[in-house]
DNA sequence: ATTAATACGACAATAATAGTCGTATATGTT
DNA sequence: AACATATACGACTATTATTGTCGTATTAAT
């Protein structure tokens, strides 16, 4: 329960790996699956939805791959899971709001403002401090 | 993803249900059940926990049912999701930790802080902010 | 006795997640 | 031109987690 999905896992690590190179250099999918153990196919189509949505440059052909492309600090948490997985809430009323109580519904309200709160730690979370380097990520 | 489970959901409502009665007085699985559209047996297999978690005290026979129990205010999130659905993490290795990476994964301890901060926001509310009537809670 | 409630293990159904396969396309190298 | 190696992507399968059901036992008021 309340658990990142493995999609959204591998993203951050091939992200998280492709920002350590030199800007412009390019990844092969295959080099990420291998150090780290993702399925290659599945990390491949992970690349190809990030390249969808232009978080990542794909180049075709031998000794091609990914670049990296947008800045890690311009893209929250929130923007990065909706992206991979969709809309994000703890209770489908947050989303949709088709739902047999609804009206009766003695919860909604005050889950709402839990589901708030967890949404702007995640809001306020860019990918640059999960995947960049400052203070904490360090090996223990 | 990052949801409430049903059991949790159905759960608060029971007790957010129950705790709107006069202290000692008795709800029976059926009532909550048709009330809010749960169904009966999952609902009353969740009471059978939370009684088993001294959370309700149960009373059997007809005219039995359930007693709120524990002051909500004394049950944080974190432990009632936790005695529900078992520890809470966003990622495996917050919780057991054999993952065939670990050694070499980017994003362990990044991600070991996101989940330290969303487990602060579970740890810091109490049951009785969700289920309780203090402000906000309000019909829209 | 009967009835209406909880207790609970075992099972079944559904849905979400994770992973695979086959095939097409692009492009550098020879 | 042929080949090798990469991405692109839809369709499929497998696995796991969640949700719900069934049957049966127990308790206790009437």
């Amino acid at each position: 329960m309340l658990k990142l999905t493995r999609k959204v896992e591998y993203a951050l690590i091939a992200l998280q790996h492709m920002h350590g190179k030199a800007p412009g250099d390019i990844t092969k999918a295959k080099e990420i699956a291998q150090q780290y153990t993702i399925p290659l196919q599945l990390l491949a189509k992970i690349l190809q939805q990030l390249a969808r949505e232009k978080i990542v440059e794909p180049v075709q052909g031998p000794n091609g791959g990914y670049r990296a492309k947008v800045p890690l600090g311009a893209i929250s948490l929130t923007e990065f899971v909706e992206i991979l997985e969709g809309p994000m809430g703890l209770v489908d009323c947050n989303i949709d709001s088709d739902c047999i109580q609804l009206h009766q519904c003695n919860i909604r309200l005050p889950i709402q403002r839990v589901n708030n709160t967890i949404k702007s730690v995640f809001d306020n979370l860019t990918l640059a401090q999960i995947t960049g380097d400052e203070a904490g990520n360090k090996p223990s």
